[in-house]
DNA sequence: TAAATATTTAAACGATCGTTTGATTAAATT
DNA sequence: AATTTAATCAAACGATCGTTTAAATATTTA
C-alpha cells in the first residue's frame, strides 16, 4: 500500500491521537485538525474511522517478523549473543514506536476491535520464530531444557510494554523527572534491556 | 463511602463496561441498562460519568496496601516464603479483579485522566513497602545485593498484567482454548506465580 | 485544448452523546 | 396525619459524533 503525503499525515495524526486518547476518545475532527486536512478527506481516503485504524495496523505490523528472523538466524553469532540482540531489538522497537504500541495495548484489551485477528496471527508467528531459536539452542546444549518459552516471551513483552506505558510514573519514582523524553527513552532502553537479559539468561543459561 | 444496592449495581456495571469497551466507548445508557436503573440515577448519585469512574478507583484502590503489608511483615515466615507469598498474592489479586485491572491499565496509558494522581501515589506506596522488604532481606544476607528492585517490581506487574489482558491470545497459543474462563484463570494464576517466583528468585537468591 | 477524473471544501445529515428538567411516587421526619 | 425529603422516571436539552452531499477546483488523460 502506497500512501501520498496527505494520507500519511492522516495516518500519523491518527496514530498519535488514538494512542493518547483511545479510539473512541478521538474524533475524526481531531484527526483532521491535527493532520491539517478537511474532515471529509478521511472518509474519502480510508472509508471510515474503523478502516483508518485497520490501515494503521496493517502499515505497522508488517516488517517486524522479518527483522526478528534476521536477528535470530544470523549463525555467525553465538546463541547467547543472538539472544541479547533479540532483547535489545525488541525493547528498542517498543520505545521507538511508543504511539503505535500504546494503540496495540489498547486493542488487545478490547477483544472485539477487529484488528485482534491480525494481532493474534502476528503473535503466533513471533512466538514460532522465538520458539524455534530457543529449541535450537537447547539442542546445542547452550540453553537449559525445561524453560517455559511462552512465559519468557510474555515477560519480555509484558515488562517492556508496562514500563513504556507507565514511563512517566517510572521516571518520577526513580528520580528521573529532569530528563527530556528523549533522554528518558535512551536510559530506559538500555536499563530494561540489561535487566531482561540478566533476568532471562539467569534461567536460560546459568542456574544449572 | 457506603453505597446502597442500586449504587453498587451502577459501580459494578460501569467497571465491567469500562474494562471491555473503555471509558469513551461506554455510554451512560449502556451502564444504566446493564445495572437495570434509570439513566438519570447515574447523575443523581455520582454527579457525572467522570466522577463515576473516580468513585470506582477510590473504592478499589484502598485495601491493597494493607494486604501487602500483612504479607510482607509476617516475621514468622522466612524472607523467601514471604517473597513467594508476595508473588502469589499479587498475581491472584490481578486475576480475581480482571475488569478493574483492565480499567487501570487503560487509565495508565491515558496520562490526563485525573485518576492518575491516585494511581501514582499508590504505586509509590507499594514500591516503598516492597523496597523496604527486599532491603531488609539484603541486610540479613538472604537476598543478593545489587538487584534493581524497581525493575523487578515492574517485571512482576508487567508480566502479570500483560498475560491477564491477553489471556485469550495466550490460551489459543498454548492450546488451552477448551478451558472455561474459570479453569483458565486458575491455570494462569498457578503457572504465572511459579514462573515469576523462579525467575525473580534466580537473580534475588541464587546466582551468587 | 477538451473531456474525464481526482481532489478539496463548507455545509448539512441523522444518530447518539452526557446531562437536566419537572412531575410523580416512596420514605422518613415531625 | 401532615410535611419534608429522597428516589424514580420519561422526556427533552444542546452538543458533538461519524458520515455524506453537492458544488468548486485541480489534475490527468485523450
Amino acid at each position: 500500500m502506497e500512501y501520498n503525503h496527505k494520507q500519511l499525515a492522516i495516518l500519523d495524526a491518527a496514530e498519535q491521537l488514538f494512542a493518547s486518547q483511545g479510539f473512541h476518545g478521538t474524533s475524526v475532527r481531531d484527526i483532521a485538525h491535527a493532520a491539517d486536512v478537511n474532515i471529509a478527506m478521511i472518509s474519502y481516503y480510508f472509508g471510515s474511522k474503523e478502516k483508518l485504524i485497520e490501515a494503521i495496523f496493517l502499515k505497522r505490523i508488517v516488517g517486524w517478523k522479518s527483522v526478528l528472523e534476521t536477528v535470530l538466524k544470523d549463525e555467525s553469532l553465538s546463541f547467547e549473543t543472538r539472544f541479547d540482540r533479540l532483547v535489545e531489538t525488541y525493547v528498542g522497537r517498543i520505545f521507538n514506536n511508543p504511539c503505535f504500541n500504546l494503540m496495540m495495548m489498547r486493542a488487545q484489551i478490547q477483544a472485539d476491535l477487529g484488528v485482534n485477528d491480525l494481532i493474534h496471527q502476528n503473535k503466533l508467528e513471533v512466538h514460532g520464530i522465538i520458539s524455534a531459536f530457543i529449541k535450537a539452542g537447547q539442542e546445542k546444549g547452550v540453553f537449559n531444557e525445561g524453560v517455559d518459552i511462552l512465559m519468557m516471551v510474555n515477560t519480555l513483552v509484558g515488562t517492556t510494554n508496562h514500563i513504556m506505558s507507565t514511563r512517566h510514573h517510572f521516571a518520577r519514582i526513580s528520580g528521573l523527572e529532569h530528563l527530556t523524553d528523549e533522554q528518558l527513552q535512551q536510559h530506559l532502553v538500555i536499563h530494561i534491556s540489561n535487566h531482561l537479559k540478566n533476568l532471562l539468561k539467569a534461567i536460560l543459561i546459568h542456574e544449572a
